[in-house]
This record gives C-alpha cells, structure tokens and sequence, in this order.
DNA sequence: CCGCTTGCCGAAACCGGTTTCGGGGGTGAA
DNA sequence: TTCACCCCCGAAACCGGTTTCGGCAAGCGG
C-alpha cells in the first residue's frame, strides 16, 4: 500500500481523442437524479418541475448529451432514421438528379436529428420485398417514396403496413397520402402560353412516362394551355411515353416528317428535349429558330448544347429537404392534409425559342 | 365465469396483414430453452451441443427469426450498418455514376446482412464534423470513403477513432488502409501504346483533379505507356487537374493551338474529352481522323457523341459492391493487408481513335 | 388539526438482445 | 463408491434507454 492513490475511475474520459459517449446514467449522476427523471424531463413529460427540465437541458448541453437512437428504438421502436429506396431500372429519367436529391434529403434529415438509410431494388417484385424487409426490421421509421406512379404497389405496402411515407409526387387516391411536388402542370401551361404569344399555333408535345404520375398531370397542363391560348389540339402532334434522348429523337422525327409539321415542340423531360436536337440537326432545321423547342426538369447537359435548351428548373436538392422534413411530422403524427405542398418550376429562358 | 374459453393470447400473431415480429423470447418459448442459450447458439458459441445449435437454427428458419440490429448494437456497440458521406461541392467528376455506385453499395451491404447509412456534407469542414458525428452517435460500424485523395483528413479522423474504413481509390500512407481501385495507371499506359501502335507520336495528355490520388497514378501510367513505346514526353503536351466539360474544352484548346500540336489527347476524364470534341468541332477538326481521343471513365454521353467516345469504362456498381464487402469483412477483423484489391478498367473501343 | 389533492420525483419493470457465471448431470479414473 | 472433470445449459446481470406505478411532501379546504 505504498500509493494512497487508488485509481477509482473505472470509465476514461478520453479514449484515444475520441471522447467517450456520455449516456444517461452519467446525465443522472451528475444531477443526483434518477436516470427516469431525466429521461421524462428530455422528452417534455408534464410531471417533471420547469425548474428540474431546465437543470437537466443545461447539463445536456454541458455534457453534449444525446441519447443513442438504437437504444430508445428498442423501447419506443423508433430509429430516428428515414429510408429511401432508390429503383435502378427506373429508366434514368431522374438519375442526373440523384445527387442533389439525395443531399436534400439527407439534409433534411440531420437538420431533425434523422438519419438516412438507403437501400436499392432492381425490379418492382424485389422493391416490395425490400420494404417488407425493412419494415420488419425496424430500419426506418417513415419512408420517402421517389416518383410517385399511377399504381403504386408501394403506398399499398406502406398504407396497410401502417408505416408513414411521403411521396415526390402526387396521388389520386389521395388516403394516407402526403407529397411534395412540383407543379408541372403549370409549367407546361406557361410552356404554351409563351409559344402562342410568339406566334406559335402547331405545337407539339412530347410527354413523358405513362406509368408516372406526373404524365397525365403534365398532359393536363398541355391542355390547359391550349385552350387558354384558344388553340386547337392536334392529336397528331402528341406522343407519349418518352423518357430517353433516343425516345426524344424517334418522336420528334415522327412529328417533323408530318405533312403539317409543328413548329415547336414542347417536352414533358429534358432529355427527351435533347433528342429532338439530334433530330433537327440530321433535318437540317436550326432550333430557336426553325423550330422552337422546351424541354422541362433543367438538367445539367441542356446548358451545354448549342442553342442553350429553354427549359423549366426544379430544384431537387430543395425538394429532398422539404420531403425529409415533410416525412419527420408525419412520423410525429401530423395529418396527412396538413402536409401536402407544391412548389413552381422556374422558366430558364434559354435559346431555344424563338417567334414563328 | 359463463365462458371457459379464456383470452390467453396476449400477443396477436397478425396485426393488420403486417407479421408481428418474432423476438428471441418467442424462439426460447417454442424451443423449451432459454433465451440466452438460443442467443449463444445463434452466435456460434461453442458450449452448446450441435444438436441443439441445429435445432435453433432451423427454428430460426422457421420462424423467419432475426434479431433486431439496435437491439444488439446496445450491447455489442455494432449497428450493422455501413456509413457513406457523399461530398456535395465534389465537381460533378463522378456524379454520372453515383446511382450505380450507390445501388452497388447498398446491394453488397444488404446481401451482407447490413444497411447503408447515407449522409452528406457541403464543405471538407462539415464533412469532418459529419463523420465525427456519426461516429459519436454510433450510426454505423465503418465508412466507405469515395474518391481517396492525396490529403485525406477523413483518413486521420477515422484512423485514430479507431472506426473501420474502406477507399474507394488508393492511399500512400496505407497505414490501416484498405481499398478497391481500379487500374487507371494502366488504362493510361495501355491507352498510350494503343495510340502508338497507330502510329501516334506526338500524344497529349489532360490530367483530372490533382487533390485526388488517382491524378497521380494516371500520369505515371502515361509516363509508363509512353517509355513503353519509346517516345518523348513534351511537357507542354500534359495539363493537369482538369474534371469539367469546360476544362477539357479550354485544355485542349491550348494543346491544339500550339506550333507542333499533338495528333491525340487521352483524357483521364470522359468530361474532360467530350470538352475536347467541343474544341474539336470548333478548329473544325474531325475526330477518329484529324484527332484521336481516349478518355476515361465510361460516362453514358460519351456513347451518344459522334463519333462515340473510345473509353475506360469502371463498373461502378460493381465497384460499390466489392468496397461494401470489404468493408464487412474489415468490420469483422480481418487484417487490411488481406483487403486490397484492384480490378482493371475495359477499354471500349468505339470511334474516337484512328491511325495518324 | 386533519384529510385530500396535487406536484414532483424515485423505484422498478421493461424493451430485445448479449455475456458472464455457476451448477447439474454424465463420464472416466482412482 | 467416490471424486474430478467436462459438456451443456439456465440464471442473472447488463446495455442505455423508456414508461408505469407508487409515495412523499407541500398546499389547500374544512
């Protein structure tokens, strides 16, 4: 006994400059409390004194105590985590806004103090089974669903699993739903609008894809349009269904080669944009000013083709955040109605159109 | 007491379709052992018998039992889940692939047993805190680190937290490194010796990103090549740290506009050689004739120039898929010298290259 | 002065797992 | 027969939280 020194602390406060987790049994010894008051007290229970919350929020912050998600969620079953899964055969409409997306998202998520978990699919069939798993395991507390479709086998699965979601995009039948969308619709109609005041009477367009749900919403807007303009509708001079450059290339030479070609064309996607391009240069005809052309979505490509492509820009970056905080108030047990919004496409008046 | 038949199901097997999940407790119940004894059969301990490891096991089965992840992580500290931090401002270099990646990680991971945490961070700053945040937090059990750079701070962060960490590139100080990579060195060397035996000479080489360490290794490959085949090397004929369309476009502008300008650019970038076709078109030269291109990467544009960019192509989610593997089994204790391994870029030879 | 609320907190059970410890029973040797 | 192992498994503690329950002290009315 040559030391009176005994080494009484069991627990390092530093481990390697890592410092160690303080849990909630420190949060207690430091306060002399129980470790239930000072739970109930961080989670705003009605039977703790104002006084004692406060205390025990100061020493929190003091001691930059924050509870470990997995260890409430094996009591509460919350994970404090959103999931997202991403579908790869998905024709990659949406892939050039994957990264802004997801930075949105996960943005969203962290600013509410949740994680993100990411799993992918390769077909509809593995998708279902991929949620199912993940549900059953706890992984996510909501779900936030990308490209809302006309049927959607996913809000079924979620709806009768009772797990909160939240769409990009909208659904018609709206039970259980809520979403964040841009209003595409508008956009198309404005598309229209800003041909026919140049002049323009044959238009054509070129809609995307028809299991989306934005299809017959931007169809709509078409139309809208159209009429608003006092302009007829030229059956001949819709197609439908388009989601890649080719696509945009083979319908747009379809529509070209017409006796009574358009002279603008207005596309549902931007890429689908890109091949009427390709199309107009093997035509010969030059784009802003033999033919006019909109594209819609604002991909990076369309500010490098010659003319710049005119087209309308959604934010996806802004979308992901507001669809991460969207899914956190549902998951808190907001109502749906509440939570339902749209924001505007902004026009990116480029070169691409031009007066008749 | 008119009913005999007493509510004794205290537990309902279906809630609403949705499988109620089968915990530990239920599978000690319906083996007639206790929970800790099926816990250690579950986790191969050796002091229970074959037979009854078997007959847990295929109970299990049975019963699709699987423990609850953050209810182990409260006591093994392991979440089995695997952290990504995406870097926004990265120069959209290797943007065109994250989908692929991502589906590649999430798909090695979940055929693992583990799920994808993804967060994202502005700026190096906040991806530090990032990591050091997930890390406090106990959000995942390692990380896969995109795009190794020459100064890695995430390297140091990690390696003395002592968290488990795989490259996606490869590292000098390789101390508690691991890594999958693939070969750009010899992509570049072969890319020279295939332009030699056209009979090129005079070859220039527009290098990517200096921060990252791949630069490096694809400037030795040219060199390499280039010894290989016996010719000079004129400085005047490498530019470095090039990653945009409009780099590669400025770039090659230079190159071509000198006295004795080179017959063909290999670009260690695709985007860098589309900015090439881009100056190209300009000068008025034509490409697989006027100018031979390599470029490297393997980006889905580069198929729809004319002519198709001659190119590298990475497997991107095939890459992401060994680097989520690796980092399980580096998770799992297996020493990093056994976890480093390079795969080899496949050369498409489309039509961008030509003899002199 | 007494009884009854009410406010506030501690004690303890619980969630679904893991891990340590100890002991019962069978086997082999003395 | 006894004793010492060894092979298995059960009991119980533990991880870091949440939540229910009960009780003490102060306040209030009578």
């Amino acid at each position: 006994m040559g030391e009176n020194f005994a080494v009484t602390q069991t627990k390092p406060i530093f481990n390697d400059r890592t410092p160690v987790r303080v849990t909630i049994n420190d949060m207690a010894k430091a306060l002399g409390l129980t470790k239930s008051t000072v739970s109930r007290a961080l989670n705003g229970y009605p039977d703790i004194s104002q006084t004692t919350q406060l205390r025990v929020q100061r020493m929190a912050e003091k001691l930059h105590y924050r509870p470990l998600s997995h260890a409430q969620a094996i009591k509460t079953g919350r994970t404090r985590s959103l999931g997202l899964v991403l579908q790869l055969s998905d024709h990659d409409a949406h892939r050039p806004f994957l990264a802004e997306f997801l930075a949105g998202v996960s943005n969203g998520a962290s600013a509410e103090g949740y994680t993100l978990t990411v799993a992918s699919a390769d077909d509809e069939e593995h998708m279902i089974s991929t949620y199912e798993g993940l549900i059953r395991d706890r992984k996510a507390d909501g779900f936030i669903l990308p490209r809302a479709m006309v049927r959607d086998e996913r809000v079924n699965v979620l709806r009768n699993a009772d797990v909160p979601f939240v769409l990009f995009g909208r659904q018609d039948d709206d039970h259980g739903c809520c979403w964040h969308d841009i209003r595409g619709e508008d956009a198309m109609r404005d598309a229209v609008l800003h041909l026919a005041g140049l002049g323009h009477e044959r238009i054509g367009f070129i809609n995307g894809g028809l299991i989306y749900n934005y299809a017959s919403l931007r169809r709509v807007g078409f139309h809208t349009g159209m009429a608003v303009a006092d302009l007829r509708i030229d059956p001949d001079l819709i197609i439908e269904d388009v989601v890649t450059v080719q696509g945009g290339a083979d319908a747009s030479r379809i529509l070209l080669n017409l006796p009574k070609p358009p002279t603008a064309i207005i596309c549902a996607v931007d890429r689908a944009a890109l091949g009427v391009y390709q199309t107009a240069s093997a035509l010969g005809l030059e784009i802003g000013s033999d033919l006019s052309v909109i594209g819609y979505d604002g991909i990076q490509e369309g500010a490098h083709v010659t003319p710049p492509l005119s087209t309308f820009a959604v934010d996806a970056q802004q979308s992901g955040d507001r669809l991460a905080r969207l899914l956190v108030r549902r998951i808190a047990g907001t109502r749906v109605e509440e939570l339902r919004e749209t924001a505007a496409a902004i026009f990116l008046d480029r070169g691409s159109v031009g007066p008749i």
